[in-house]
DNA sequence: GTGAAAGCGCTAACAA
DNA sequence: TTGTTAGCGCTTTCAC
């Protein structure tokens, strides 16, 4: 690989004047700068950024942790980072530390060994002793999806209870009240949340919680369609399935379907989070937006203006889930 | 940003010392080790990869290229990677340049420029001139989804004309003669190789190519909507359609289904990659098996043999799709 | 406008 | 087992 000598050799010239032309540092006479041009050319010589960073000491690098990159939910958000970073000409490098503890310490490790500027990190399975100890010393680091102690202006967060909650009351107040909850199987924060919002608005409405009517299963269609074998045999009654998110439903849709149990006919059923695939399903999914993107550019936003050393509190940090109203709930009240 | 000399003055050793507990390089008394480690604590040290990859001149680092963070079918391919990557203790950098020449340009740079060890790139819009340019001066580049004329051993790609025209063909197996195709409107090899594949079937079985049942749209569901609201319009006959991809099929299912056309009673469809949402269609959607899990296995092994020096041929290059059957076709001829 | 040289954090060869 | 030191590719200061 070509280093900066063999250009500076080749174009006649001295390393710093190669610099100067890379960089567009200071004025270089067009001569001397073509000549530099050609020499790049044709020795095929990229600069190594990691000499770069190793001098200069900082990177125009914005680091994320995700949890699985094959989930659209976070591809969206890394895409809209993406974008983010391009247009203030940083480079994104992500991590997915796939729901591990151990596995998402070391993409955040491997995050800080890198030098970058920013770091957003989804963790969902690290304790907040230890990500307390990566936020007091990484100044530039933002949470997503999480509302630790200490530090309320780097943590951006949706409101999950109150979604799931906003969820749960729409189906009541469309007459359910024998509602089944498919429920996240991980320990994490959003999951518990979401669960206490199904909880609180059936409490609200004065019906009695049924521990009988949750199943506790992954956060994916596989999980959904195991969710609704579960229910569908348990010969428990009910009108409704309210879901962690819209994968869940996406699956438990289809078993539903495979059993002829029209929805929202005979069963309504409401997803979490209006991923692309809620548009598509069959009928289209009732569901609660999750403003990912605007929580990344939140995110984003908050950590540039850190590194800027401007004011970082005019952005957003937490956010509120809404309704959005498709077909595959039933208004029962109307029979 | 505590550094390595930090660590040894607060330890009491040599940089040299320190630089041997962290890589367990050589032997190193327990009590030196301890010394080491706690005040690698203290300080919260991160080594600087940066300075690492600037003095070895190599890097564990392997580049990924793909065209949309946010797609599933790319997040599918990168995560096979990543865990191929994490298994060898190697990291993964990914850049998405949305099928923009200069952006997929500027990603390759970018991954030269980070030294990365092995690049597996699936370019959308580069020209055959420069992806040639990068692979002579990148030995250990690997392209996903195109066959490179020069560099038959370092392009993993799928038959795509076979995929379609297996698809195609499975509906005309299927007594349909009046097949509309919703094609890509991007200009790159796979959307050609499946128009292709498509005209292929219909001339084999003597059905006359009718261009107005063509139309052109992007490879999303919006695209899928678009096409069948075009197709609709055209009050041209036809028994089936056959897309680009399940993402246009899933669009197109939608707007048949507002319209009260039956999937597949009146109209039959067949998608194309066996994306994770086919599974959720409703119904279930036939489709093309695109097995980007192998092919990214592929490519990565290809990869790390060339790095290591063994004999790369070993591991396939081309690979074959299939047909999976579901719900979304109908067989004419039983009626 | 250009060059010489110092030095970033780290590893590895060599010495002790 | 440990320390000293050269040097990786690059940027930047200071001369000229």
């Amino acid at each position: 690989m070509a280093t900066i000598k063999d250009v500076a050799k080749r174009a006649g010239v001295s390393v710093a004047t190669v610099s100067r032309v890379i960089n567009n540092s200071s004025r270089v006479t067009p001569e001397t700068r073509e000549a530099v041009t050609k020499a790049q050319d044709e020795l095929n010589y990229h600069p190594s950024i990691s000499a770069k960073i190793a001098l200069r000491q900082d990177s125009d690098i914005i680091g994320m942790m995700i949890a699985d990159h094959s989930d659209p939910y976070f591809g969206q958000m890394v895409k809209v980072v993406d974008q983010l970073a391009t247009k203030e000409g940083m480079s994104l490098i992500v991590n997915a530390g796939y729901r591990d503890a151990d596995r998402e310490r070391q993409c955040i490790d491997e995050l800080i060994q890198k030098r970058c500027r920013i770091i957003i990190a989804h963790s969902m399975n690290l304790r907040d002793d230890i990500l307390i100890r990566y936020m007091a010393n990484q100044k530039s680091m933002i949470l997503i999806n999480r509302n630790l102690r200490g530090f309320p202006d780097r943590c951006v967060y949706l409101d999950d209870e109150g979604g799931a909650y906003l969820a749960v009351k729409h189906l009541i107040q469309n007459g359910h009240t024998k509602i089944a909850y498919i429920r996240s199987s991980h320990q994490v924060d959003d999951a518990e949340q979401r669960f206490r919002g199904y909880v609180r608005a059936l409490e609200e409405a004065g019906i009695t919680f049924n521990p009988a009517l949750v199943v506790s299963e992954e956060p994916t269609p596989q999980g959904g369609e195991q969710g609704a074998e579960t229910l569908l045999g348990l010969s428990q009654h009910f009108t409704a399935i309210a879901c962690y998110n819209d994968m869940q439903a996406a699956g438990a849709m289809a078993i539903l379907s495979d059993n002829d149990i029209r929805i929202p006919e005979n069963v309504s059923i409401i997803g979490f989070d209006n991923t692309a695939i809620s548009r598509y399903l069959h009928p289209r999914l009732t569901t609660i937006m999750n403003p990912v993107s605007a929580m990344a550019i939140s995110a984003f936003s908050i950590g540039l203006a850190i590194v800027k050393g401007e004011d970082a509190s005019v952005h957003s940090r937490v956010f509120t889930p809404t309704l959005i109203k498709r077909f595959s709930v039933r208004d029962l009240r109307s029979f």
